[in-house]
DNA sequence: GGTGCGTTCCTTTTT
DNA sequence: GGAACGCACC
C-alpha cells in the first residue's frame, strides 16, 4: 500500500467533492456533519475511510469502525470502501449495525462481566414484544396498572431499562426488586428457558462492561482510530450512551454524518437533542454539505419551501449541475374519488415506463398501511402488464442469507456460467461445510468441486421438472439437506431460535410459489420477479429513507393518513421532506375526496397545500 | 345475531 | 382519529 501525503491526496473514482465535504474529509478530531437529502453520506465517509488510509491518519494494525442502524447501509457502506480502496483494506474497516456491534462486544468479552451480569453462553436474542419479558415481571409479583397490552410493552421495557445494575443496592422500593429479580431471571434463564436478552438489554450489558473494564475499553480504543456514525439524528438515548462510554475522552476520532430535518424516528424512541448534546459532549466541529446531488432543480426548489417550516434558517442547497435550470416536475392531483385518482396514475406510471423509466426506479409511497391506498392500484396496472407490489414482506426476506442462498441456487441452476454468482455460492458452501479452498487436500478440493456441480445439476432437473404447486417447497428441502440444517444453524446462530428458520422458509416459498405462478413457471422471470427487478415497489415513507427514484408518487395526502398531526406535526413535516426528497425528477402528491367509500379531508395538514400551491411550486390537476 | 362497549393498531430495526 | 376486532349481554 502506497502512503500519500494529505497534501497529495484526491478524491478516488473521479468524483468531486463540495468544498465542504473536503473538509469533511480531511479535517482532524470530532467531526459533526449535517448532511440533507441527496448529499451523499455514504460517499462522503467513503471517501474519508480511502483518505484516512492513503494518508496513514489510520495507522495500521489500527482500524476505522462504522456503525448504522440497518444491515444494508453497513453493507452499502462496506461495499463501497472495498471498491474506492480495494479489497486489502477489507479487515480495516468494520460496517456494523447497532446491534452487530454490541452483541459482537458482549460475546467476546461476556466473561470480563462482574459474575452476577453474565448470561449464559447460548443466550436467546428476543423480541421487545416477547411474552418471556411479561412472564419475567408477572413470576416476581409485578402487577399490570395497564389494561393495554401495547403500553404495558413500552412499560416493561421502561423498567427494564432503568436498572442500575447493584443487585446488592439495599433499595427496598418494590419496583426496584422487582426490576432486579427479572434482570437475574433473564440473565440466568427460568422455566427451563436459556438467558433471554433483547438488544436493549444487550446494549445496556456492553455499556457496563465497558464503563467497569478498563482493559476491555482501552482495547476497544486501541483498535479504532475513526469512528463513523451514520443517520445520527436517529440513535437512541441507549445508543448514544454506548457511543459515549466507548469513545468519549479517548485519542479515537468521530465523524457524526445525519440531518434534522429527516428526524422521523423519534415516535420508536430517537433522542431528540443528540445533535446538541453529541456537538457539547464530544466538543465536535460542525459542517453542512449544501449540495443536493440528487434531485432536479424544481424539486429543490420545494425543499428550500419546505426547509422553513421545519424551522432551518439557511436555504442556498444548490442542485448538481447536470440538471437543466427548468429540469424537475412537481404535481398535486386533486381527484374527486378513488377511482379517478387511480386511473390518472396508472395512465401516468404507464406513460413514464414507456419513456424509458425503469419499473424499479419508480416508487408509490404511502404514510401508513400501504394496501388500505393502492389495492385498486396495482389491479389496474396489472391489467396492462405492470407489476407491482407492497415492498414489506419481500424487503425482509431478502435479507435472509439463506433466501440469498436459494436464491444463487436458482441462478446457477439455470446457468452455471455466472462467475460472481457462482464465486458466491462457491466460498459460503466451503464456509458452511468448514473447507478451506485454499489449504486443503487435492481430494477433499475435487469431491468438494463435484459434489458442487452434481448439486447444482439436480437442482436444475428439479427446477425444469413438470410444475406443480410443491416444486418450491421440494427445491428448499433439496437445498437445506444438501447443506445440512445444523451447518446453517452454526452459521448463522440466528436460525436456531424457535420457530424463526422454518418461518423464514415457509415465506419463502409462499412469496417464491407465488412470483412462479404469476410469471407461468418460468424460473428466471420468476426470480427476477422476487428481487424486484421488474415491478413498481410500493411501501411507507419510512421504509423509503435513504432510497431513490426518478419518479415519486405519494398517495393520499389526507388527514386521515396523518391523524396524530395534532401531537407530531414536526415529526410528520419530517415525513413528508423524507416522502418528496426521494424524488429525483419527478413527484406527485395525491388526494382524493373519497377513499375506500369514505370521504377525506385536509384540513389539518393545510400547510403541505399551501405549500404546493405557492406560485411556481406545483402544478395542479383535478380529475 | 344485533348492540354496545372496550381494546388494539397505525410509522421500525437489530443476531 | 377511526377501523377492526373481541367480548359480554340480550
Amino acid at each position: 500500500m502506497r502512503i500519500v501525503a494529505p497534501e497529495e491526496w484526491h478524491s478516488i473514482n473521479g468524483i468531486t467533492l463540495e468544498k465542504a465535504a473536503l473538509d469533511v474529509v480531511t479535517t482532524e478530531g470530532n467531526l459533526i456533519v449535517e448532511a440533507g437529502p441527496g448529499a451523499g453520506k455514504t460517499e462522503l465517509l467513503a471517501q474519508k475511510a480511502c483518505y484516512l488510509f492513503s494518508t496513514n491518519k489510520c495507522k495500521w494494525p489500527r482500524k476505522i469502525l462504522a456503525i448504522s442502524f440497518k444491515k444494508d447501509s453497513a453493507e452499502n457502506l462496506k461495499r463501497r470502501v472495498v471498491d474506492r480502496f480495494g479489497s486489502e483494506i477489507q479487515s480495516r474497516f468494520d460496517s456494523y449495525t447497532y446491534d452487530a456491534f454490541a452483541k459482537n462486544l458482549l460475546d467476546r468479552f461476556r466473561l470480563a462481566l462482574a459474575e452476577d451480569f453474565i448470561p449464559k453462553a447460548d443466550y436467546d436474542v428476543i423480541n421487545d414484544k416477547n411474552d418471556i419479558i411479561g412472564s419475567a415481571f408477572k413470576k416476581n409479583g409485578f402487577v399490570s396498572q395497564y389494561s393495554s397490552k401495547s403500553k404495558q410493552i413500552i412499560n416493561y421495557n421502561t423498567l427494564l431499562n432503568r436498572f442500575d445494575f447493584t443487585f446488592n443496592s439495599i433499595s427496598k422500593d418494590v419496583m426496584d426488586v422487582i426490576v432486579r429479580n427479572v434482570w437475574k431471571d433473564l440473565l440466568n434463564g427460568f422455566d427451563d428457558k436459556s438467558s433471554c436478552l433483547t438488544f436493549q438489554m444487550i446494549t445496556k450489558l456492553v455499556i457496563l462492561l465497558i464503563s467497569s473494564n478498563r482493559y476491555v475499553r482501552n482495547a476497544l480504543q486501541l483498535t479504532y482510530s475513526h469512528v463513523f456514525l451514520d443517520e445520527f439524528q436517529d440513535s437512541t438515548d441507549l445508543q448514544y450512551d454506548l457511543v459515549k462510554n466507548c469513545f468519549l475522552n479517548s485519542n479515537c476520532q468521530l465523524t457524526a454524518v445525519g440531518d434534522n430535518k429527516q428526524r422521523i424516528m423519534v415516535w420508536a424512541g430517537a433522542r431528540k437533542t443528540v445533535f446538541e448534546d453529541y456537538h457539547r459532549d464530544f466538543n465536535a466541529k460542525y459542517f453542512r454539505l449544501l449540495m443536493n446531488h440528487r434531485s432536479a432543480p424544481r424539486l429543490v426548489e420545494l425543499q428550500k419551501a419546505m426547509y422553513l417550516s421545519l424551522n432551518d434558517s439557511e436555504d442556498n442547497i444548490i442542485p448538481s449541475e447536470k440538471w437543466n435550470k427548468n429540469d424537475g416536475e412537481v404535481y398535486l392531483l386533486i381527484a374527486e374519488n378513488d377511482y379517478r385518482e387511480l386511473e390518472w396514475l396508472a395512465d401516468n406510471i404507464k406513460m413514464q415506463i414507456k419513456n424509458g423509466v425503469k419499473p424499479s426506479d419508480i416508487c408509490v409511497l404511502c404514510k401508513q398501511r400501504p394496501s388500505d391506498y393502492t389495492q385498486g392500484l396495482i389491479a389496474k396496472l396489472a391489467e396492462d402488464g405492470v407489476f407491482s407490489r407492497i415492498e414489506n414482506d419481500y424487503q425482509d426476506l431478502l435479507k435472509e442469507p439463506i433466501v440469498r442462498l436459494f436464491l444463487n441456487i436458482i441462478k446457477l441452476s439455470l446457468n452455471t456460467k455466472i462467475p460472481d454468482e457462482l464465486e458466491n455460492f462457491i466460498s459460503e458452501i466451503s464456509v458452511l461445510k468448514g473447507l478451506d479452498l485454499y489449504n486443503c487436500d487435492k481430494k477433499d478440493y475435487v469431491e468438494f468441486y463435484d459434489s458442487i456441480s452434481h448439486f447444482l445439476n439436480q437442482c436444475s432437473t428439479l427446477i425444469n421438472k413438470q410444475c406443480c404447486e410443491d416444486i418450491v417447497r421440494e427445491f428448499v428441502n433439496f437445498c437445506v439437506s444438501f447443506v445440512k440444517f445444523e451447518k446453517i444453524k452454526a452459521q448463522y446462530p440466528a436460525y436456531s431460535q424457535g420457530n424463526y428458520f422454518s418461518n423464514v422458509i415457509e415465506n419463502f416459498t409462499e412469496l417464491f410459489l407465488k412470483n412462479l405462478v404469476q410469471s407461468n413457471f418460468d424460473w428466471k422471470l420468476a426470480v427476477r420477479g422476487f428481487e424486484g427487478q421488474n415491478s413498481i415497489p410500493i411501501m411507507t415513507i419510512h421504509k423509503s429513507k435513504g432510497l431513490e427514484y426518478s419518479c415519486v408518487y405519494f398517495i393520499g395526502l389526507e388527514d386521515e393518513a396523518f391523524w396524530n398531526f395534532g401531537a407530531q406535526s414536526d415529526e410528520d413535516r419530517s415525513t413528508f421532506f423524507v416522502a418528496l426528497s426521494r424524488a429525483k425528477r419527478f413527484v406527485t402528491f395525491t388526494f382524493s375526496k373519497f377513499r375506500n367509500g369514505k370521504c377525506k379531508h385536509r384540513t389539518q395538514i393545510n400547510e403541505f397545500y399551501d405549500l404546493l400551491q405557492k406560485p411556481g411550486m406545483a402544478e395542479v390537476i383535478y380529475r
